[in-house]
DNA sequence: CGTCTTTGACCGGCGC
DNA sequence: GCGCCGGTCAAAGACG
């Protein structure tokens, strides 16, 4: 795992803006994007502007899927997809990027935790469990509870690491959310973005 | 009693 | 056409 923090620093919301069809959380007035590419934000500092309620659990932003076949973290495949749209899917005015998430409307990362469902300010519903060819983990399939709400998730446990969970969203969420920002890194070796921290936003 | 989880069955897409 | 596989359904049970 490298360390998260060093180089850019992304807001990113993988319901509201990183779904590119709502904001949830409207960009500060007036102060432009604190959170934008080629900010430099040390862990540290990192820490400071989370606060209390966030999770500090490290999360790795493992890729964003643009179709089912898309492995995570499969030798060959475009790195791009991983490095590229994290940042675009961001808290901060990428629209015209937001929007092709959007006209997908799939994102999945990896997340180092021991807990497999991971609190992201919206309820779901269990509504399925399977056995898949390529992991010997169970995948667990989720729905938005709201009614009216059509959004998706799957979660599972890296084939590779049991210490981290695979989540994939599915949709864009069509009601008001507390909803989550999360606060991510750039590791300058890897290139991979580093989830360092979560906020949890007040109803 | 309402809501949620569990779990086997079912269905559709896809490759051979 | 057939079998495999992933995704969804729905009945039953658990739980608060």
């Amino acid at each position: 795992m490298a360390v998260a923090g060093a180089g850019a620093a992304y807001r990113f919301h993988p319901h509201g803006a990183g779904f590119g069809r709502s904001m949830a959380f409207p960009p500060p007035p007036g102060s432009g994007c604190p959170y934008s590419s080629g900010a430099s934000l040390s862990s540290a500092a990192f820490g400071a502007a989370t606060g209390p309620g966030v999770l500090q659990q490290e999360l790795d932003v493992l890729d964003y899927l643009s179709d089912d076949g898309g492995v995570p973290g499969t030798a060959g495949a475009p790195l791009p997809v991983e490095a590229a749209v994290v940042p675009d899917v961001g808290y901060c005015d990428h629209t015209s990027r937001a929007a092709a998430v959007a006209a997908s409307g799939k994102i999945a990362f990896r997340t180092r935790s021991e807990e497999e469902i991971l609190e992201d300010g919206y309820k779901w519903r269990k509504y399925g469990k399977k056995s898949v060819k390529n992991s010997p983990n169970p995948r667990n399939y989720y729905r938005c509870s709201t009614e009216g709400c059509s959004v998706k998730k799957r979660v599972e446990r890296d084939k590779d690491d049991a210490n981290y969970v695979v989540t994939m969203y599915e949709g864009v969420h069509n009601h008001a959310s507390p909803g989550t920002i999360y606060y991510a890194a750039q590791d300058p070796a890897s290139g991979r973005f580093f989830v360092t921290g979560t906020h949890q936003l007040a109803p």
